[in-house]
RNA sequence: GGAGAGGUGGCAGAGUGGUCGAAUGCGCCUGACUCGAAAUCAGGUGUGCCGCAAGGUACCGGGGGUUCGAAUCCCUCCCUCUCCGCCA
């Protein structure tokens, strides 16, 4: 959500905000339904303050008293005419929430124009493509891969995209996983192990409802959705909450298992562990002052680089541009390992910014020794990494002529071993 | 799942229909005293929203109701605690 005061005061700046994200938003509507709000409760404020100062002056008068009597009749007019109006106030008040809620984030100056994906910009590009994979073919096709990611009997027993991961692909998997989480602690960031499933309040907070909702997989009878990433649980961890100044920034990462319906995928796009419904991934996650809110971002993109250069795999960082930015964002780099077998990049990571959009949906705030005020924080994500795409790089990248994996070496300690084998 | 108790400000804890946004204590901030601190004393100390402002208004777990008037009465939902049952 915006800062309704901004929309109102510099309603241009706004809609030329929304216009390099390339979206068609009804601003006018959005005003109009501000304004409709403000002038219902102007008016039912004013019969409160009426009633008030009427009942403050019964509470006084002897319960009998022509006095009493003559007030109690005049108030049950205006009692009434209060319950009436207030009827069209609560229903001004949910279409002007509603209308605020579908204004976007605003991007950062620093955003470059562009409509399309082909128009992100290539910020750094790290690693050597032509080298690294002489045996590379795409991870599906290397000999007794389904042995160890066993899309079939997935399929079976739950549905597509949803495999089972074995032996030394399970293992694999969970190397991943804790090499994710002690890198990243050792960043600085707290290990935490949340719920994942969320509520409808907590969906709302990060943006994922209203709209997303047909990317979730809900639950009944509770009406509770699968967490699509731990950025939801993590960022909700604090909502409706006023942080410590003198703590900021706050730095957490999670592992949790992720999951998406990604309706409408098809292609190559979803072949082997490129896109699945369920997926593995480390997610870190930043509390901060807003004044230093894109410095952490820089560093939170560091900290994720870290982790594929350690493992050695070739990795390009794209700069969004605005029509390719999420609704919430303000600013977001992607990572994108190369794929040798595929020969194409694959996005592990978005690294966002988004300043205080969260925050306001969720009421983070702190309160500022300067001004002695609460104000929202700055909140910002990046994931830190996705499992399966990372590994089918590393499948891709490290086969060997032999039909083994390489290991990176950074893994091995995790791993046990240093290749893994398709054989067993 | 069953039975009971309870949800009030940063914390503790009063308040059971009327000038209650809410006593009191603790904590915290400011000032006085002090070389400084402690102790003591005085004052202050929740969060929003509307309004240029003056000011107004809302919030006592959430929602709904009764009433001229609700923290207080009624309904409903949620949560916490205790006991029992079940269970990884």
């Amino acid at each position: 959500m915006l800062d309704p005061k901004l929309i109102r005061e510099t309603p241009d700046l706004v809609r030329a905000a929304i216009a390099k994200k390339h979206l068609k938003v009804d601003l006018d509507s959005v005003l109009g339904a501000d304004a409709a709000w403000r002038a219902h409760l102007q008016e039912v404020e004013h019969l409160r303050s009426v009633q008030k100062a009427a009942n403050a002056a019964m509470a006084t008068l002897p319960k009998g008293s022509p006095e009493f009597v003559a007030k109690l009749s005049e108030m049950k007019a205006v009692s009434s005419q209060i319950k009436e109006k207030d009827a069209g106030l609560k229903a001004a008040e949910e279409a002007c929430r509603e209308a605020m809620l579908t204004l976007p984030n605003l991007p950062h100056a620093s955003v470059p124009e562009g409509a399309t994906p082909e128009q992100n910009v290539v910020y750094s590009t790290h690693g050597d493509l032509v080298s690294v994979s002489p045996h590379a073919v795409a991870h599906w096709d290397i000999p007794g891969f389904a042995r160890l990611y066993d899309f079939e009997r997935g399929s079976k027993v739950t549905g597509a995209g949803f495999p089972f991961f074995i032996g030394d692909g399970a293992r694999l998997v969970r190397s991943l996983i804790n090499f994710f989480l002690d890198e990243d602690a050792k960043a600085g960031y707290r290990e935490v192990s949340p719920p994942i499933f969320i509520n409808a309040a907590s969906a709302t907070a990060t943006g994922q409802l209203p709209d997303k909702e047909g990317q979730m997989y809900e639950t009944t009878p509770d009406r509770l959705f699968a967490v699509p990433t731990a950025e939801v649980p993590l960022t909700n961890f604090f909502r409706d909450e006023i942080l410590d100044e003198a703590s900021l920034p706050v730095l957490r990462c999670a592992y949790t298992p992720c999951f998406r319906r990604e309706a409408g995928s098809y292609g190559k796009d979803v072949r082997g562990l490129n896109r699945l419904h369920q997926f593995d991934k480390v997610e870190l996650l930043k509390w901060v002052h807003p004044s230093r809110s894109y410095e952490e971002l820089d560093a939170l993109r560091n900290d994720v680089e870290g982790l594929l250069r350690k493992l050695e795999i070739p990795y390009r960082v794209l700069l969004m541009c605005g029509g390719d930015l999420g609704f919430a964002q303000s600013k977001k780099y992607d990572l994108e390992v190369w794929a040798g077998g595929q020969k194409r990049w694959l996005e592990v990571s978005s690294c966002s910014n988004f300043e205080a959009f969260q925050a306001r949906r969720a009421q983070i705030r702190f309160r500022s020794k300067e001004s002695g005020k609460t104000e929202l924080v700055h909140t910002l994500n990046g994931s830190g990494l996705a499992v399966p795409r990372v590994l089918a790089a590393i499948l891709e990248n490290n086969l060997e002529s032999d039909g083994r994996v390489r290991i990176p070496e950074a893994l091995v300690p995790y791993f046990g071993k240093p290749h893994l084998s398709f054989a067993g």
